[in-house]
DNA sequence: GCTAGGCTTCTACAAGCCGTAGAAGATACA
DNA sequence: TGTATCTTCTACGGCTTGTAGAAGCCTAGC
């Protein structure tokens, strides 16, 4: 996946539109939910068409973050992964675009930043240490 | 400045478009130019229209990235910020971004790439312990 | 003072992404 | 077979970026 990242978003937001990770959650927390199922949840915070959730269920799945099978006439909408590993791609994918730069920089910003929290700043060094051996 | 990072680019383009990284990469290695300037600079890689690169120009300013002042009856651009401060700039929004999350799996993510590289890793516990005191 | 050439601003369009949704086509079940 | 429901197609507006024409403005030189 070819993806943009919004640093002053939070969350899945900074990878999808906002009614993109609304839609992508519901699949989340509710596997293998019907679009029906979707519009319903959503219409619980506000007004929206089924037509639009169809269609960010469609554009999700070309970008290959939901499957879907039949059922009956209507489809099943389920996530390729998880939100988790999703969060663990797009943390990959853009540290290593960070990286493919100059590193160096990138080592003692990351470094200044941990170190405002005494204990990642722990946690930081631990697990150098342990990558050393 | 509020900006999308590209993980899949390199460099400039990571944060502005093609045309956009070109010209701010003439305007640091030619500080206090004209547009003139920077236009047959481009011209020696491809044809491009004088209102083109103008555009471009007046858009980088008013993104902030770039300043300029009256000489006669043109302009002189110059960068706010260098290439080094920019590159920082980004680093430290992008790294702040991915750090307002859950900052645990981020960690470990960011050890794992930089020990690819036991240069790289060394560097980065030199910093650790130097932080830690 | 007035004109020509160069510089700028204004305006616009295309493409791509996202939110939005109507219209129309497909289908399962009563 | 009809109808309710689900899907696909199509489209538009807003935003960004690349692109550039048209027109306005100003300065130098006559």
């Amino acid at each position: 996946m070819k993806f943009v990242f919004r640093p002053s978003e939070k969350g899945v937001p900074q990878v999808l539109g906002e009614l993109e990770s609304k839609v992508m959650k519901e699949v989340w927390s509710h596997p293998d939910c019907s679009a029906r199922e979707v519009v319903d949840r959503l219409r619980k915070e506000r007004t929206i068409a089924q037509t639009t959730v169809l269609t960010i269920l469609s554009r999700l799945c070309k970008k290959g973050l939901l499957t879907r099978r039949h059922e009956g006439k209507a489809f099943r909408y389920s996530s390729v992964v998880d939100q988790q590993q999703f969060n663990e791609m797009v943390t990959r994918d853009v540290l290593e675009g960070l990286l493919k730069g100059n590193s160096r920089p990138i080592l003692s910003t990351f470094v200044d930043l941990v170190s405002t929290d005494e204990e990642l700043l722990k946690e930081l060094d631990d697990l150098v240490r342990r990558k050393r051996g």
